[in-house]
DNA sequence: GACGGTCTCAGACAACTGTCATAGGATACC
DNA sequence: GGTATCCTATGACAGTTGTCTGAGACCGTC
């Protein structure tokens, strides 16, 4: 099945993601939450989230992100304001094929098991876990033996 | 109860990790493969799983990686014999348990609904995810009302 | 039009990563 | 003992990350 035609596919999942380190991965996930903003709204809503930067760190890695064209940046006011491009999922899933990679070989069960076994989960965490496993059981069956569909 | 003196207790459980790159977790990596070897047995290992990487390089990666006491060297022969010192477990969890800090907000019960979400599993893992699971619900329902212990 | 508050920007810099070239010690074998 | 071979150790170097200081630009207002 090519990537393009997967069910789960979006256009954001094109885009060939750079690194984004840890630092960089808090200020997206602070613009995520305000959806967009000057850079002190950033830096409130990462101080906020228990993070001491100075103003200027903020708005450093805000240029590193714009660098690598992560966030846009609006620039015909007085202060700029930014804005993620990239969606929260979209780099979730990066990191997160990223840890299947290294660690797991590539298999995502092996991932889910290990983290049933060893991580408390919440009680409505688990009821959903087990209506999507259910879900996915269902379809698996139903198209049993022809999942090379588009 | 201290934590020295936890049941579940280990000495492993007791060091603070240092930061792992990804370098220094692929030998590593091959280091737990081979259980343990002299430099040139890393290499081969590696390159087995398909990293070219110098003589030198490893030999660098495997030094900064017993700086920070994650590996031992045996220094008595002629060739130096490594082999690691913190289990497979103890690093990948830490490092799931970074990203589950980082983007699934402490809660990895989302990163599981994700997981199966976003990603094919093989049936074997979707079964065995289903008996953890229903193994959980067991111990869970035994203790209800009264979780509040780890 | 001078002043206090905001804002951006460039630069800086140490620490960490990724990657090696190479000098030099030990072994082995003729 | 000479020399081919294997091993380690050191230093290096560019690129990335984490973090900030300070210089200057813009704005409203008295």
């Amino acid at each position: 099945m090519s990537k393009v035609n997967h069910p789960l596919y979006h256009p954001l999942m094109a885009k060939k993601l750079p690194r984004i380190p840890d630092s960089e991965l808090e200020v997206l996930d602070a613009l995520w939450q305000i959806r967009q903003g000057r850079v002190r709204e950033v830096l409130e809503q990462l101080q906020w989230s228990g993070r001491e930067w100075s103003y200027a760190t903020v708005s450093t890695l805000l240029q590193r992100l714009e660098q690598k064209k992560l966030v846009a940046c609006d620039r015909s006011g007085f202060a700029h304001i930014y804005r993620a491009t990239v969606s929260r999922p979209t780099v979730v899933d990066r990191r997160l094929q990223h840890l299947i990679d290294k660690v797991y070989r590539g298999q995502p069960g092996l991932l889910v098991v290990h983290l049933l076994k060893s991580h408390q989960l919440g009680a409505e965490h688990r009821h959903e876990i087990r209506k999507v496993l259910d879900e996915l059981s269902e379809s698996q069956s139903e198209h049993e033996e022809k999942d090379d569909h588009a």
